[in-house]
DNA sequence: ATGGTGGAAACTCCA
């Protein structure tokens, strides 16, 4: 049975609901996880989504920032929305669908951007990024024994060099310091989890999913970054069939910044 | 070294 999963940072859902319909039209995951849906609850667009076949929909959002939905063609066994760092930010959202009678775990997140000045002595938002990460490390893709796992999102650091348009320049740019490339490594060894685009395009091929809205001419200087991630369990990433990074979103029209990644499966 | 753009919401914060 083939099954797909997309995740994408859309810098407003409401703004780009003619994006998303799109992606949703052309790609037709059976999942799509949204972050940055900047937008609350009672006023995200469900029913052009129910409408465009994602019956099921689950929210965790709040009026103006971050914000995280699951769109799903299959029905939610349960939902969880989990705190973070003790702070009321909506940031993460889990739910264990039932893809025709079989549960998977499909965890959403929003990892804190961590401001721009990488030293938590001083800047309180790289402290909350540092801790988000630290935490993170409880979340295990063995958590539910015998219900395979999925956690994607925008965890806002690439890890790898080939994650980054340039690796020495990044050294000490938030999302690429070591400090927070080992911690989310260190997140992503302690919970078990396989990093699928890199099992699907390894490195030392580049692989972007951002690049800023403050360059002149984005797609020609290409400074991107791997921002946005899909991990899972062991035992599904050996049913992984492909990535797909859609780059060509990056040119739509009133873009979001980041690209939906889509991970398509076979079991 | 700096500022560049974009979104929400509201005269500023955040990415």
């Amino acid at each position: 049975m083939d099954f797909s999963l997309a995740t994408w940072n859309i810098n407003s859902v409401r703004l780009r609901l003619d994006l998303v319909l799109r992606f949703l039209a052309e790609q037709g995951p059976d999942v799509l996880c949204l972050q940055e849906t900047k937008c609350p609850n009672e006023l995200f667009p469900e029913e052009a989504f129910r409408a465009a076949g994602y019956e099921h929909v689950a929210l965790h959002g709040q009026k103006g920032y971050h914000g995280v939905a699951i769109l799903s063609r299959h029905p939610f066994a349960d939902i969880v929305r989990q705190e973070f760092c003790a702070i009321a930010d909506a940031r993460h959202l889990s739910a264990r669908l039932d893809v025709n009678g079989r549960l998977i775990r499909v965890h959403n997140f929003y990892v804190p951007a961590g401001g721009d000045e990488p030293d938590p002595e001083i800047n309180p938002k790289f402290r909350h990024k540092l801790d988000f990460l630290a935490e993170l490390r409880g979340v295990s893709a063995e958590a539910e024994p015998g219900t395979p796992a999925i956690l994607v999102g925008d965890l806002n650091v690439a890890p790898l060099e080939a994650d980054v348009w340039s690796h020495k320049q990044l050294l000490k740019i938030v999302s690429h310091t070591p400090v927070e490339t080992e911690a989310l490594t260190l997140a992503q060894s302690e919970g078990a989890w396989r990093d699928l685009m890199r099992q699907a395009i390894p490195e030392p091929t580049k692989l972007y999913t951002w690049w800023s809205y403050r360059a002149k001419d984005w797609e020609a200087a290409d400074r991107g970054r791997r921002l946005d991630h899909i991990w899972s369990s062991a035992d599904i990433a050996a049913d992984l069939t492909g990535i797909e990074v859609l780059k060509d979103a990056r040119r739509w029209e009133r873009p979001s910044d980041h690209v939906p990644v889509v991970a398509r499966f076979n079991w």
